[in-house]
DNA sequence: CTAAAAAGCGTTATATTATAACATATTAAC
DNA sequence: GTTAATATGTTATAATATAACGCTTTTTAG
């Protein structure tokens, strides 16, 4: 079992936000929805969203400048994480594979360099678009 | 052999700097680096680094939203990437590992999408920071 | 060759993403 | 119940990136 964070308020509607959306939303595009919950700033908005990638509630998806829910049970703190992303719709889904997984975290370069994190980011045409 | 592309004067003002550059570049430190010789917007800058990431000579660090020159001789168009990052000095390196290359680029997730790119990148403390 | 197409340039303005700084409030730990 | 840590609200501003326009140069195909 994993620590249990209780989210504060903004943390919560953001979070709320994010995990109803099919899609990755961007920072701006979160405040504008919000604003009728009381969230005006900017700043509300990033310093939440900082909060819950940093207990891996969310993750960004850093070429596209979005967030999405985390969709993967196990990664409660977002130390390893995949994502393909469709170059055509923008669907972004989050890969669960223990192989890749485990590849990557046992992963040692030459320059033998400590891990402790990784980012992965897939990009291609997903079902739906390669027969379009 | 791969297709040479002949850089025009602002792409080879700003691979020059990027390339001899020993950390990745961000594209207003390379703007007012190159003013100058005569760049002196900010899209200047931008169009050039465009066309240099999709010829493969540099890559973007999305982490970073910088930019450092390729390392990597055989990987002239940038589909498949892979970095390691020190997150205490910012230190970045081009992974050039072809267990590595094989295994990601050969990797089909179960939601049967078609991947063209990848970009990883791995975060730790480099060897120099680990004894710190 | 040479005309047409494609790529690049220079410039101004503006959009988008993200953080600094400061005062106050709430929560958690001892 | 005081203290430390975390979160909040607010204003201002920094940092990153693109739109739109007109013009020039380079490449390509006939």
């Amino acid at each position: 079992m994993h620590k249990e964070h209780n989210l504060t308020k903004n943390q919560q509607i953001i979070f709320n936000l994010i995990d109803k959306s099919s899609e990755p939303l961007k920072a701006y595009t979160i405040l504008s929805n919000v604003q009728k919950k009381g969230i005006k700033a900017p700043l509300q908005v990033y310093r939440a969203l900082d909060k819950l990638v940093e207990i891996g509630k969310i993750h960004k998806i850093e070429s596209r400048n979005a967030f999405i829910a985390c969709q993967n049970s196990s990664c409660q703190v977002s130390k390893a994480t995949a994502f393909s992303i469709c170059e055509s719709c923008e669907k972004v889904t989050e890969i669960s594979n223990s192989n890749l997984s485990k590849y990557l975290s046992n992963f040692k370069d030459k320059a033998g360099m400590k891990y402790s994190k990784y980012n992965l980011e897939f990009f291609g045409l997903c079902k739906k678009c390669i027969t379009k």
